[in-house]
DNA sequence: TCAGCTTACGGCTCACGTAACAATA
DNA sequence: TATTGTTACGTGAGCCGTAAGCTGA
C-alpha cells in the first residue's frame, strides 16, 4: 500500500466520484488515478467504490471505513511535516485562534500580550465567526484552534479542553426600575424590555430554554452578536441588556449597573478545541497552557470539572 | 514522504540504530535503508539520529516525536489492510483472548459460549498470563484485547473499558471458628492464617495495602496465582481463604463456607483493554457486547461508573 | 583491522503520460 | 455526441543491489 493511493482514494471521493475531477486536483492525468484506484482494490481484494458500468457512482461500506483511516494516516503524516517545520522555524510561524467577538474582546486580550511577550516574531491572528464557523475552522485547519462555547459536542473529531465557565448578568442604566428588585427573579425580568445576543451566540439558545423550562417569555427586544452593541443599546434606553457578566467591565462601563444572575441561568462552559489527531506545536501548546492559567488565576471556574475528553 | 521510508525509521529504532541489521530485518541492503533515512531527513530537513561520525548512536528529540506518528502511521495502514481482511473473511479467523485464569475460569465460560453459537467457525484463543504479561501482549497485538484488573492504568497506548466490579470473600471449612465471628472485620481475619493470591494477581496488592493502611498485617501463609490452588490448600486445612468472590461456585464449592468481605475491601474494577488505535473487527466488537452484557446482567456492577477513557 | 555507514553506479521496477478504446448519459 | 473510465504501451524517475570509499572502535 503506498499514501499515493489513498490520496487517491480521498481525492475522488472529495471529487464527487469524478476521476478526471480527482486527477486534475492531484495534478495527474486521469489514467494515473484509474490505477492506482485499481492497484488499492486489488491489493485489499475489495471493491471500494459503487460502479454504474465503468462510472463510478458512490463509495461501498468498506471503502468509507477504509476511507476513515486514510484521512488518519494522511493527517499523521501531514503531522510528521509539522514536527519538523517546528523544528525549522521554532519561535517563527503564526498562531492561527478562532474565537467569538466576546472571547476576542473581553478575554483574549490579556492572555496574547503575554503570549506575544513570550513569542515576539508569531504572527498572531483573530479570526471571528459564529461558533458554527469556528467549529467548522477547527475542522478544515483553518484555524489552530477555536475557543467557544456552543456548537462543540457535535463533531466527534475535535478535542475539548473545559476552560472556564461563566454566568450573566443584567445590566441596565442606573435609574432603570430592575434595579429597585432586591433579588432578580425570571419572572421579574419578563416585566422589561431585553437586549441580548441573537441564537448560536454566547449562550443564547440556553437563555431562552431557561425562560421556557419556567413556562415564561422573555421580552427580547433586540439581539445582537456582540456585547458591546448591546452595551450600546441599553445606554440608548432600549431596554435592559443581558449579557455575560464577564464582558462588563468596571472602568468603561462605570454608567451602567451590573447585577449578577448567576442564580436563575446554568453555567456555561467555553472550551478550547482543536482536531483530535493535530500535532501541536510548541508555541500552540504554550497559548492554551497560558490562556488556562490566566483564566483560572482570574478564578473563572464554578463547579467541578467533568472529565469530558471523547 | 514514503511508507518505506518511516518503516525504514522504525525498523532503525528497534535494531539499536544498527542500519545493518534494520537492513536485514527488512530484507533490504544497508544501503536502502541508509538511502530511506537520508531522503526521510533531507526532505524533514532535520536530523532525526544522533550520529559519531557516521555511525548511528540514537534518536533526536525530532527523531522521537517523528517516531510516535511514524508508529501511529503504520498501525493505520496496518488498519486499513484488517478492514478489508474482515469483509474477505467475514465469519473467520480468530479471536485472540488475554485474561487471567480467574477471568478464564470464572467469567469468560457462559459469554464464550454465546460466542461460539453466533462465530461458530472462529477459532478461540484464550491467551492467559499475569496482568502484566497481557498488557504486554495487548499492546504488541499478540491479543485483540486482554481483560484484567491490574496494571491497566500505566499504558497510554491501551483504551480500556470498564467491565464489572468485584470484592473479595472469605472460604473456610465450615468447621472453621473464623464462621463464628457474627460480622468478620480486619483484625478478626489477622488471627488466622490466610491463602490469597501472590502479587501482581487478581488484586493482591490492594489487599495488603488494606491491611497496612490500618497498621495491620494479614498473616498470609501461602500465596498461589489462581483461585483453584487456593481453594485445594482451604481444603487441606492450610488456613481460610480470602477470594474473588465471583469464584465461588455454589455448586461446585458446597464443602466450603463463604462470607463477602466487601465491606471490608475496595471494589475492584475489570476493564477489557485494547490498543487505542486499534480497528476493531466485526466479531471482536461483539465479543467485547457480549461480554458487557453478561456481566451487566449478573449484575456485576457495584457503585457508580467513571468516565475513566483516556 | 574490522565493523559499519555513505556514496557511486547500474539494472529494473513501476508510476505517469499519451493515446486508443469502451461505455454511459 | 460528449463525457468519463479503462487498457495498452513507452519513457523516465527512483529504488534496490553491488561495490568501492570512509571512519571510528
Amino acid at each position: 500500500m503506498e499514501l499515493r493511493q489513498l490520496k487517491s482514494l480521498i481525492a475522488l471521493v472529495e471529487n464527487g466520484y469524478n476521476v478526471s475531477h480527482a486527477a486534475a486536483r492531484m495534478n495527474l492525468v486521469q489514467s494515473a488515478v484509474s490505477q492506482q484506484i485499481s492497484k488499492l482494490e486489488s491489493e485489499l481484494g475489495v471493491p471500494l467504490f459503487v460502479r454504474h458500468g465503468k462510472r463510478l457512482i458512490g463509495i461501498t461500506e468498506v471503502g468509507q471505513e477504509v476511507l476513515n483511516y486514510a484521512y488518519r494516516t494522511l493527517a499523521n503524516v501531514e503531522n510528521i511535516r509539522e514536527i519538523s517545520r517546528e523544528r525549522l522555524t521554532q519561535g517563527e510561524g503564526m498562531l492561527r485562534i478562532g474565537a467569538t467577538h466576546t472571547q476576542a474582546r473581553y478575554i483574549l486580550p490579556s492572555v496574547i500580550k503575554q503570549f506575544r511577550a513570550h513569542y515576539p516574531d508569531i504572527e498572531l491572528q483573530v479570526h471571528q465567526g459564529t461558533p458554527e464557523q469556528l467549529v467548522e475552522k477547527a475542522i478544515h485547519d483553518d484555524v489552530d484552534f477555536s475557543i467557544c462555547t456552543e456548537a462543540l459536542a457535535t463533531h466527534a473529531d475535535l478535542l475539548t479542553i473545559p476552560c472556564y465557565q461563566w454566568n450573566r448578568g443584567v445590566i441596565a442604566q442606573a435609574d432603570n426600575p430592575i434595579l429597585q428588585h432586591e433579588t432578580i427573579s425570571l419572572e421579574c425580568l419578563t416585566d422589561y424590555p431585553i437586549v441580548t445576543y441573537v441564537y448560536g451566540f454566547t449562550g443564547r439558545s440556553v437563555f431562552t430554554e431557561t425562560f421556557t423550562k419556567q413556562g415564561l417569555k422573555a421580552k427580547v427586544v433586540l439581539s445582537a452578536a456582540d456585547t458591546d452593541i448591546i452595551k450600546t443599546y441599553v445606554r440608548e434606553g432600549l431596554g435592559v441588556g443581558i449579557i455575560a457578566s464577564l464582558a462588563y467591565v468596571e472602568e468603561q462601563d462605570s454608567d451602567l449597573v451590573h447585577r449578577d444572575l448567576s442564580a436563575l441561568f446554568p453555567w456555561e462552559t467555553t472550551r478550547i478545541a482543536y482536531q483530535k489527531d493535530k500535532y501541536i506545536r510548541h508555541h500552540q501548546q504554550y497559548f492554551i497552557d497560558l490562556f488556562l492559567k490566566t483564566v483560572q488565576q482570574q478564578g473563572r471556574w464554578h463547579g467541578l470539572l467533568a472529565a469530558s475528553e471523547a
